[in-house]
DNA sequence: AAATAATTTTAGTCTTGTCTAAAAAATTAT
DNA sequence: ATAATTTTTTAGACAAGACTAAAATTATTT
C-alpha cells in the first residue's frame, strides 16, 4: 500500500518519463511537484526500497514494471473521476482537476471498478486523455501540438497539454473544446503565435497557447 | 482548514455528545478513534486553540457551536456518499462505510452540494441515518431500540446502531432490512434474548443483536 | 585542464500525529 | 478519612514528510 505522497511522487514520475523518457531528474520531480530536490532524493529512496523504481545515486529515476502499474491505477481513478464529475455533477472541464487529485487517493477495490461501469467505460476524460482500463491499458491515440500544424492546413482538436483552470477557461473564452475544427491562416515567425480559423471566427494565439493544444489532422 | 486527523476527532465527538450529552471523556474518544488517551489529550488541546469546542482539564470536552457545524458537514459528506455508492454503484449496506469514511474527507464547495442534486437530495442513508442538507438541518426521525419493545408489540425497523459490515451481513442473513416489519413474540429474562417475528419466520436474537436495531412503533 | 556553475545528496531541523511510561488528579472502595 | 483504583495529563520519543544550509558530484565554460 502506497501513501498518499507516494502515490503522488509515483504519479509525478509516470509523466515525466511519458515525456522525457526513463531516468528521470531529481529536479524536474521537485518542480513537478512544486518541493524541495532534497525531498525527492529522500523519497525516492524509499520508493526504490519499495521496488517501484530503480534509483542510482545523480542518476535519476525510471519506473519498474510494479512502479508503471502502480502509477496506471491512480491516473485511471484521477480521469475516471474527472469524467464523473463533468458528466454527472455539471463540473466544467475546468473545475475537475484538483477534485480529482484528491479522489484518485480513494482506496476501494470495489469503487472504481463500478464507478467505471457506471459511467459506461469511458475511453477518454474531458481533456481528451486516454483512461487506463482495468487492466492498465489504453490506447495511445494520434496527436501533435497545434504548434507544428502549418499553414493552411485543418486539424481538430482533441486534447490539451495543460489541464489548469487558468487555460481551460481562456479556452472557453475562444470557444475552443474538443472536436472543434481548427484551420491554421497564418504563422508569425518572429514570437511564433498564429491566426486560426475556429467556430468561423478568426482570433490570434501566442505560441504558448498553440503548445497546448492537440490535434489530429 | 481541518485535517484529515482534525476532522476524524470532531466526527467521533459530535456522535458521542450524540448519546452522552456535554463533556465527554478522554477515555470515550479514545476508545472511539481506537488510539490513545494521550493523544487525545494533544489533539483536543489543539481543537481547543482552533476554538472548535471547550475544553477545561480533567473536565472533557464539549463541542461549541463552529464545532457542532464543522462536525455536521462532515456527517452530511458521509451519508450522502454512502447513498450514492449504494444507489448508483450498487454497493450493499454493508460495504459502504470504510469507503465513505475516505470519501467524507474530500474538500471541495462544489462537490458535495452537485452530489446532493445527483441524488435527489436524500433524506437518510442506507442505514437509516438522517442526511444534514446544505445547511446542516436534518429532522430527527422517532425511533427507539427493538430491545425496548414489550412482547407481542410490533414495529418497523427504521435504522440500525452498528454500521459494521458484521453486524449488518447477520442482518442480511435473516432478512432484517430497513422498512421490515417486526413483532417481538418473546423476551427470555435470563440473558434478555427475544424470539421475533420477521417475513413470517420466527427467528431469536441476543440481546446484543435488539440494542442494535432501531424501530418506529 | 581548470574554473565555474548547476545539480544532487547529506546533515540537521521542524511539524503533525502518534506512542509509552510516569506523574497528577479524580473517583471509588474500605 | 485514607487507601486503592481509574482517568487524565505530561514528558519524552518516534515516523513521515517536508525544509534549509552545506557538502559532494556532475556538467559547462573558459
Ligand atoms: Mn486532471
Ligand atoms: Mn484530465
Ligand atoms: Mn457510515
Ligand atoms: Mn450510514
Amino acid at each position: 500500500m502506497f501513501s498518499l505522497s507516494e502515490e503522488n511522487y509515483l504519479k509525478s514520475i509516470y509523466h515525466l518519463e511519458a515525456i522525457h523518457g526513463k531516468g528521470i531528474s531529481t529536479n524536474s520531480i521537485a518542480k513537478k511537484l512544486e518541493t524541495k530536490a532534497s525531498s525527492v532524493t529522500d523519497m525516492i529512496k524509499k520508493l526504490a526500497e519499495k521496488e517501484v523504481l530503480v534509483y542510482k545515486k545523480y542518476q535519476g529515476v525510471s519506473l519498474t514494471k510494479l512502479g508503471r502499474k502502480e502509477a496506471t491505477k491512480i491516473v485511471r481513478k484521477h480521469r475516471l473521476w474527472e469524467v464523473f464529475l463533468v458528466e454527472k455533477l455539471n463540473f466544467s472541464w475546468d473545475e475537475v482537476h484538483d477534485v480529482a487529485e484528491q479522489l484518485e487517493h480513494i482506496k476501494s477495490p470495489k469503487l472504481i471498478d463500478e464507478l467505471d461501469v457506471f459511467l459506461g467505460f469511458p475511453k477518454m476524460d474531458p481533456h481528451g486523455d486516454p483512461i487506463p482500463d482495468k487492466d492498465g491499458k489504453f490506447q495511445k491515440i494520434e496527436k501533435k501540438l497545434l504548434s507544428t500544424l502549418e499553414e493552411n492546413k485543418i486539424g481538430i482538436c482533441v486534447g490539451v497539454n495543460d489541464s489548469s483552470s487558468d487555460f481551460l477557461k481562456y479556452l472557453d473564452k475562444n470557444n475552443i473544446s474538443l472536436g472543434q475544427k481548427i484551420k491554421v491562416l497564418s504563422k508569425e515567425s518572429f514570437d511564433g503565435s498564429s491566426t486560426i480559423l475556429i467556430n468561423s471566427k478568426e482570433i490570434t494565439i501566442s505560441k504558448k497557447i498553440s503548445n497546448n493544444i492537440y490535434i489530429q489532422s
